[in-house]
DNA sequence: CGTGGAGTTGAATACGATCAACACCGGTGG
DNA sequence: CCACCGGTGTTGATCGTATTCAACTCCACG
């Protein structure tokens, strides 16, 4: 159950690795329009934004951006949950305007085995769900996001009345309802 | 800048303090229907679900219900932001089913100052950030939606292209023009 | 039994998407 | 220096999808 961000607020809970850290972060200026993190890429660095503005997006099947988030001065930007656990990023990052930044590696904060922190276990995976869930809402049409929240929270489906899953997905229970109906009818 | 969040993290992290944070979680019955959290009380708590299932939400100016979030069993639940701050909460949280939950109190996690964790802040201001646009995205039209946004980012609106703004709020740019037009007409 | 909440279905309406045309720069190359 | 071009933003027409309002069914629970 130790995860990688454990052990990142470990180290930066911990006065000397703290300091180990902020010294290991690199500073580095980048121009507008330079791609610092591709979908699909590992996610091994997470930025924070001295000068300038970066900003992290998906593109969806038909090629359309959509952007998840914008770090001006003051923000870090990352796919934090592809960061914490090690796994491929969901998002794009670019610089939108010529940027200073500071860069985290993951590398840096060497993972030796913690006990696990529940409740920042949670705050991670936390931060990944509410992740996806806008970028299901700036993507996905209602009958997609339907079919993703049964295939994620299949026990939830059969637990609570339909109307909550319909206020829970953003819409109406009459809509939920027909396109349960269509779904039914193409089966 | 010192957060309470840190000195729940920790408390979390510092094995002594965290047997003291676990054995402080009072286990409780709550039953289905049950009122946990009101929008505009104190989050004084947060909630580990044991059993059952929990729910938060919010209710808009018509009276119409948006669930934020579902809380089976080994989630937990409560508006972490105004957790984190102290602060009124934003969200209801009521049991959905006949449940077994472990409180976590506020008050327990005794703040006392602790140097400001940047990557902590910053999380916990991220999960806020989440939450308000996905209820944003459940309850608002886009209007709304974009006036919010220059009220909470003006400086990023003189920065960015439009298309990237409707982006961001998940319509295209075309949508956007028109509210913009319209806004001018108003005023 | 009956009653009320949940879910379905249909008709009318509203809102954003799509497609298309055009105006307005800002920059590049002739 | 100017002409051109591509990208950005605006506007209009049409289409599709979700909302709203209403009627009806079906249970679950009193």
């Amino acid at each position: 159950m130790a995860s990688f961000f454990d052990n990142m607020i470990d180290s930066a809970l911990i006065p000397e690795r703290l300091q180990a850290l902020k010294s290991s972060m690199i500073t580095k200026r980048v121009s507008k329009g330079d791609i610092l993190l591709r979908k699909g890429d590992r996610a091994e660095k997470t930025y924070f934004v001295k000068e300038g503005c970066l900003r992290s997006y998906t593109i969806d099947e038909k090629g359309k951006e959509h952007i998840f988030m914008f770090a001006p001065e003051g923000w870090m930007i990352g796919d934090i949950g592809a960061f914490a656990k090690g796994k491929h990023s969901e998002l794009f990052i670019d610089a939108i305007e010529d940027s200073e930044i500071e860069v985290l590696n993951r590398e840096v904060v060497n993972p030796t085995n913690v006990p696990a922190h529940e409740a920042i276990e949670k705050l991670v995976n936390r931060n990944y769900v509410l992740q996806k869930r806008i970028i299901m809402f700036m993507s996905a049409t209602l009958q997609e996001r339907y079919l993703d929240f049964i295939e994620t929270y299949p026990d939830i489906v059969q637990r609570v009345p339909q109307k909550m899953i319909a206020s829970y997905l953003g819409v109406t229970p009459e809509a939920l309802s027909k396109i349960r109906g269509d779904l039914a009818k193409v089966k």
